[in-house]
RNA sequence: GGGGGUUUGUCCGAGUGGUUAAAGGAGACGGACUGUAAAUCCGUUGGCUAUGCCUACACAGGUUCGAAUCCUGUAGCCCCCA
């Protein structure tokens, strides 16, 4: 991509939010490779959903030749970013914060590329505050700050007419963020900083430090918040955020994630957080648009996000899981495939000698795999048709189980009804 | 402090001394349909070793052959009077 095209696609991706001196920005990035900075708040040792967009723009800034630098908030992380937020945070250890600090620096490596020519850089911004004086600080920054100013940020005020108010520990977090830019600009020439839309107070304070502090023109572009089209937040489920980590969202999970993502958002995401071109965008536009039934355009954002962020084989591992636990034939099984299959699904134990004779009786099966509270729940559900072993619907609740009905050496699989399932493992 | 009312299943809400495990609605759960959707439709919705048995209508006791339904006391909520 050459380095016209960027602000290009920024802009048809709905990318552009806000931007300080669109022309002066496009006129710098024709000028030759610029370096970029977003900051990340270590508030967890892994990213999610939100953060991934600004790592994408990081990546979107490098594939048209210019350096990406990803700064890892070790310093402004122990303060606490008010921006947005309603409420005073708590502070986190620093040992939370360094190893927060360590898992997020792990994956950003999969985004974007350390090595070569505009090799990416990972900052951390307690590596230069950590021995900054408090004095020292006032006295250099502080004294650029007039007050009034910051009282009218946004971010500033939300919080000061809301009950709860605003600590001067938070009040000063964006002296902190903007003395990163200045630090940046002089350490790295950073000229650029971008950032969530909720970063534009933040971002807006660095650029007039820079100028004062160093007589430097800097400028600043905001993206959208990646939200449903009834305005909340995405990257949410009932059970918690959407993480990248796939210790604490299995890829089958991920994966369901975007197949599930509504009609109305989905466009949106795939612009924001994708790499898919514009001329298949229109085309998966115009899918939705036509035959929204087929869900054409989720699918292929599920593939694009599970396959890039998991890789081929959490692609794979994903989808496989989504056919059999959609009610697809279970087949023969070993052990370890179905307890990778089946990763995110309950599961329990029973005594072996329970299949022996003539067997274990279907409805004390459902109660020990837990997916029924008592007897007459389960014979009700097997009479309703809503029971299934191994995928294959039980019709006589005088059923009974025998080795016979193992779907791998050990385990036995039961569901109710279309998705709730569960593994009973004989041992 | 005195008087009146109220208290029902997950929630709201009927309820007559005896076909009341308790109308109706919501929710939840199944099923059909569908786009792994929405809407709609159908079924289920105390427990059990189940053509029967047990536990349930604030709690405890009483009157009755029989009580969620009548009486007494206790507790919670509401209203009126001083």
């Amino acid at each position: 991509m050459s380095q016209t095209d960027l602000l290009a696609e920024l802009s048809w991706r709905g990318l552009i939010h806000q931007c300080t001196d669109q022309t002066g920005l496009a006129e710098l990035l024709a000028s030759g490779p610029q370096t970029v900075y977003i900051g990340f708040d270590p508030t967890a040792s892994s990213l999610h959903v939100g953060s991934m967009m600004q790592l994408m723009m990081l990546r979107r800034f490098q594939k048209a030749g210019h350096r990406p630098v990803a700064l890892v908030g070790g310093a402004t992380g122990m303060i606490g970013d008010p921006s947005g937020k309603s409420e005073e945070r708590n502070l986190l250890s620093s040992e939370q914060l360094q190893a927060n600090v360590d898992g997020v620096a792990a994956q950003m490596r999969q985004f974007l590329d350390f090595d070569g020519e505009h090799a990416a850089v990972l900052l951390n911004n307690f590596d230069w505050m950590q021995s900054y004086s408090y004095l020292d600080f006032l006295r250099d920054v502080g004294k650029s700050f007039p007050v009034g100013a910051m009282l009218g940020k946004e971010s500033v005020r939300a919080r000061l007419e809301s009950e709860a108010g605003l600590s001067y520990t938070e009040f000063s977090y964006m002296l902190l963020q903007a003395f990163d830019f200045v630090q940046l600009c002089k350490t790295y020439g950073c000229r650029i900083q971008a950032g969530g839309s909720d970063q534009w107070g933040n971002i807006t304070a660095g650029i007039d430090l820079a100028r004062r502090m160093l007589g430097e023109q800097v400028f600043g572009i905001t993206a959208p918040l990646l939200t449903t089209s009834d305005g909340r937040k995405m990257g949410k489920t009932e059970s918690g955020a959407v993480w990248l980590d796939a210790k604490r969202t299995s890829p089958y999970q991920f994966y369901q994630y975007w197949r599930n993502v509504d009609d109305a958002d989905v466009m949106r995401c795939i612009a924001y957080l994708t790499e898919i071109d514009h001329e298949e965008y229109q085309a998966l536009a115009d899918a939705t648009e036509n035959d929204p039934g087929r869900r054409t355009a989720q699918n292929r954002l599920a593939e694009w996000m599970t396959d890039f962020v998991h890789g081929a084989d959490g692609l794979n591992a994903a989808t496989r899981a989504s056919r059999i636990l959609f009610g697809g034939e279970v087949g023969v099984q070993t052990d370890e495939s179905l307890s990778e299959i089946f990763a995110d699904v309950p599961s329990s134990q029973a005594d072996k000698s329970l299949l022996e004779g003539e067997g274990y009786w279907i409805v004390d099966a459902l109660q020990a795999s837990g997916l029924v509270s008592s007897g007459g729940e389960a014979r009700r559900a097997i009479k309703d048709g809503g029971v299934y072993v191994n995928n294959e619907r039980v019709t006589d609740d005088q059923c009974r189980l025998t080795a016979e009905n193992l779907a791998s050496e050990t385990v036995m699989i039961f569901r109710k009804g279309k998705r709730n399932y569960s593994l009973l493992r004989f041992a």
